[in-house]
RNA sequence: GGGCUAUUAGCUCAGUUGGUUAGAGCGCUUCCUUGACAUGGAAGAGGUCAGUGGUUCGAAUCCACUAUAGCCCA
């Protein structure tokens, strides 16, 4: 007997375990289709948000559905090793015990990293489970365990080799916070109120006025970062501005330094901004570095990494913070009389998207890749078809950043991460032998690296000793675009990745398009010769019901794992899977979880049901053992319904429509199954054919709703006896709907299917006249149905008990006849059906009703009427479109034609 | 500045190559505890498909522009 209540929880407990330990989500390559996926592996230190749980739920649909579809499937799990996100909160809590890790020294910080790992790196994935993803945790990978670190050390000897990978003196994105260089799309733009100061630079020569007064003669600049002005080295106009073509040569002076600069012209310079005229500091603006590398100019620094005034800034700004040092240097230029006047001016400001710290443009030595080799084979892969984007148009966004790539800075400034195989001479270029030696050997050991120095330095007596590894870590990034390959054992041979390499499907979501995406492309093609998929699914962020997106600092983020404990993992689940559409972002609700929830509750209570009349099930087949099977026509309707929801999810999930997959089966479900099916069966004349049926069709909807909400399934499956002790839902084959010969046998035609849908149109007539009539909802009452012919009226008769119960009818009477009666009636595809009220009827109301639809139906045979006198509609349709038209005109001038007779008796 | 997307019922969204008078869920209204289920059932109200113009026999659907909202890149 099962419970009278479903326990979601009690049943996500139980089968969660068997499930990863019976390994029924691990296949081994060799026999069938592979169909394989890797994850996109969530940060070690994070915790399950709703973009995740969205993201995965996506993709275990995918993955059950195809696994049950016979596919050799393989999901892979794992984690990333989120270089600034796991430095960070090991720096925190060495922070409360009061250090730093330089206290520590590198490989002690490093091993206490490791530490926090191995207590902590286990929460989300943890939580993955709770979701009930079927992920192969046998393979789970960690981008910095020993196989992907290899990965990545003979990936950037290769592209070093190469030629791809260089070191060089740029102007960088800096985070002052976390004292390393970003790339560029880790970068986040943000709208900021700032202002613009009009500085005034006077011109050397010019006679100077006393202080307080402006200068006579001067040019003025237009900045919005006055903090930088002591790390000018020009002041530049545009060489087609004739108001200042008098000026390039000349020198300025630097207000506040004393110093003079020169006054040059480059194309960069706008006209329209500020005066045309702008402060040039290539060692702090990446436009400004260009411009000065044209030009031959200086680059001074002058902030240390952690964003204060080092001494080039002037004794007076010494150790300020930049942005007091902001506030000084305004205060002091109005002072001099250096400042013209201040406006207000919106800009976009960088800030670092791992802390949120406003991002420094600082000139520094760093480790690049360059891009556009790498680009042009991914851009071609997608532009041929060979991979594809669903949906399509995110290609778009793809080629528009593929094709203006720059080259990826990988240097970080952290301990934590993949350490740079590069090696220099102690010695060599200064005392420490760090980073910013010139002379250096890129090698996947430190001996192959001794090797290289020897041979090409002629110096044999060169110990392992003599060499210093390189101090900088590599961008996450550079390992997680190797993850389609290194997670299956790249750079060995190995079977899983001859087997699952390429994989099919990749699915994540818009905002790490460039980081990762568009990257693991380049590596998939550069190092595996073939990109790394072959479907890239893009579904949309979620949003919460304002559409703001989810933040911890607006505090409107859902926790999945609350939602799990509030309605269910599978609650969680359909829903998400209701709501996503992969052609926009989801604003979700705590209401919106409901739905998932009450569908499990409905489907257990179904299941009830059928548990309930167990006893009535014959042991095999439909019919009588061995018999004729003859079906009702309801049968016949639930049987064809169960093979179209069959075919249509075969459909839609080949069309990635997660959502159409997840209406489509809930309606079936529903609809079908339950308002319809279930109250049919009943009062079947054979109960024992329609409970088979009813087993039949509802252990295939089961299955077909496996991959949305595995654990309801899976429990009701083996509460129902469809499965065995030993066997799972996960491995049960996805339904296909039936057979031709079956549907000849059972005479699954379509003629069945209208005939049941036309009845259910006459029988909510009926009911709706019992409901305008207000009729006590379990008074029986009588009613006539008018049929349509006789046929009709036989097929009526041989289906009365469950057509009287349907209609709470205590009789009705089947007419063939012509007469029209004076009571409400309503016309239907199979007649006009009655409700019989014997001297009760409002005829007033009557005569409205019948006259409102008197009206709708003569309103739809004008527009028709319309579209057939057009001599062009009918020239230019298609046969059938006009055909149709025409049919249906008749129709509706037969119905006009009733209700007029109706209503003259009602008049 | 360049690009992408969205705008359909009170809300969230479907509407796949143009073809019946546009659908679903939630919410709302009325009624109902009848043995699977009130986390339920029955019935119902609710939309000139953002606007303007165009293409077409025919436009929510295709095109152009406008408005509004959002995102990405520079």
């Amino acid at each position: 007997m099962m419970d009278k209540r479903y326990d979601a929880k009690a049943s996500e407990a139980k089968w969660y375990p068997i499930w990863e330990k019976n390994g029924y989500f691990h296949d081994e390559p060799g026999a069938g289709v592979p169909y394989s996926v890797v994850i996109p592996p969530p940060n070690v230190t994070g915790i399950l948000h709703m973009g995740h749980a969205l993201n995965q739920t996506i993709q275990d649909i995918l993955v059950r559905w195809h696994r049950m579809c016979g596919f050799n499937t393989l999901w892979l799990p794992g984690t990333d090793h989120a270089g600034i996100a796991t430095q960070n909160v090991v720096e925190k809590a060495l922070k409360k015990e009061g250090k730093r890790r330089q206290d520590l020294g590198r490989e002690a910080f490093v091993a206490r990293v490791w530490e926090w790992k191995k207590q902590y790196g286990g929460t989300i994935v943890h939580q993955q489970r709770m979701l009930g993803n079927s992920t192969d945790w046998r393979r789970e990978r960690f981008t910095f365990d020993e196989g992907c670190s290899k990965a990545v050390t003979k990936v950037f000897r290769q592209l070093f080799d190469e030629g791809l990978i260089y070191k060089g003196n740029y102007i960088v994105n800096w985070c002052p916070r976390c004292g390393t260089a970003l790339a560029n799309d880790e970068v986040e733009h943000e709208a900021n109120h700032g202002h613009l100061w009009y500085i005034k630079y006077p011109v050397v020569g010019s006679a100077k006025g006393t202080a307080g007064e402006p200068y006579k003669d001067y040019v003025m600049v237009a900045t919005t970062r006055p903090e930088t002005l002591p790390g000018d080295t020009a002041v530049a106009v545009n060489p087609k501005d004739e108001r200042y073509a008098h000026l390039v040569g000349k020198t300025v002076i630097l207000p506040l330094s004393n110093r003079e600069i020169p006054v040059i012209s480059d194309d960069y310079v706008e006209k329209a901004f500020g005066t045309g005229i702008v402060k040039i500091t290539p060692a702090h603006d990446p436009n400004d570095f260009l411009v000065g590398k044209r030009h031959g100019l200086a680059e001074i620094n002058i902030m240390t990494d952690d964003g204060h005034m080092n001494e080039l800034a002037g004794a007076a700004y010494l150790g300020l913070d930049r942005f007091a040092c902001r506030e000084k240097i305004v205060a002091d230029l109005e002072a001099g009389g250096f400042l013209d006047r201040v406006e207000d001016y919106d800009n976009q400001v960088g800030h670092c998207y791992r802390c949120h710290e406003v991002v420094e443009s600082r000139l520094s030595k760093q480790w690049f890749v360059k891009m556009k080799p790498l680009a042009e084979p991914a851009i071609a892969a997608v532009k041929s078809g060979e991979v594809r984007f669903v949906p399509e148009r995110w290609s778009k966004i793809y080629f528009n950043w593929m094709e203006n790539i720059q080259d990826w800075c990988i240097s970080r400034q952290l301990w934590w991460g993949h350490r740079i195989p590069a090696y220099y001479v102690r010695g060599n270029a200064d005392e420490e032998g760090r980073a910013n030696s010139e002379e250096f050997f890129v090698a996947e050991t430190k001996e192959e690296a001794l090797q290289q120095a020897r041979e090409k330095l002629g110096r044999p007596e060169l110990a392992l000793d003599d060499l210093v590894q390189d101090e900088d870590v590599l961008d996450t990034w550079f390992s997680s675009w190797l993850w389609p390959f290194s997670t299956l054992g790249w750079p060995e041979k190995t079977a899983d990745l001859d087997y699952y390499y390429p994989t099919t499907d990749l699915v994540t979501a818009q905002d790490i398009i460039f980081f990762w995406v568009a990257r693991m492309m380049m590596a998939g093609i550069h190092f595996m010769k073939k990109p790394p998929f072959r479907n890239i699914v893009i579904h949309g962020i979620v949003r919460d019901a304002q559409g703001r997106k989810m933040s911890k600092s607006l505090g409107n983020s859902l926790d999945p794992l609350e939602l799990i404990d509030a309605y269910s993992a599978d609650a969680l689940r359909f829903s998400i899977a209701l709501i996503t559409s992969l052609d926009c972002d989801s604003k979700v609700s705590k209401e919106k979880f409901e739905i998932g929830r009450n569908f499990c509750t409905k489907i257990w209570n179904a299941a009830r049901f059928i548990e309930m009349n167990r006893d009535a099930v014959p042991q095999a087949g439909f019919g009588a053992a061995g018999g004729p099977v003859q079906l009702s026509t309801d049968e016949k309707h639930i049987l064809l319904a169960c093979d179209k929801a069959c075919a249509k999810m075969k459909d839609l999930l080949e069309k990635y429509r997660i959502q159409d997959g997840a209406l489509a089966v809930y309606d079936f479900f529903w609809t079908q199954i339950c308002d319809w099916y279930v109250e049919y069966a009943k009062d079947a004349p054979d109960k024992a054919v329609a409970m088979a049926i009813l087993r039949d069709v509802f252990w295939k909807a089961l299955r077909l709703l496996h991959p949305y909400m595995p654990f309801v399934t899976e429990e009701v499956a083996h509460q129902l006896g469809f499965l065995g002790e030993n066997e799972t839902i996960l491995r049960a084959e996805y339904p296909t709907g039936y057979t031709d010969g079956e549907k000849k046998a059972w005479g699954l035609t379509d003629d069945a299917y209208d005939y049941v849908n036309a009845k259910r149109e006459m029988i909510t007539a009926g009911r709706a006249l019992r409901a305008e009539y207000k009729v006590n909802p379990s008074a029986f009452v009588k009613m006539v149905v008018q049929c349509r012919d006789a046929s009709v009226a036989a097929q009526l008769a041989a289906e009365m008990p469950s057509l009287k119960k349907a209609l709470r009818a205590e009789d009705v009477e089947l007419a063939t006849d012509d007469s029209d009666r004076a009571m409400p009636g309503t016309l239907t595809k199979l007649g006009t059906i009655y409700l019989s009220l014997e001297g009760l009827v409002d005829k007033a109301a009557e005569a409205k009703r019948i006259a409102a639809e008197l009206q709708k139906t003569q309103g739809f045979i004008k527009s028709i009427d319309a579209k057939l006198s057009n001599a062009n509609f009918v020239a230019h349709a298609p046969a059938e479109i006009v055909e149709g038209q025409r049919t249906k005109r008749a129709e509706l001038e037969a119905n006009v034609a009733r209700l007029e007779k109706l209503a003259k008796l009602f008049a």
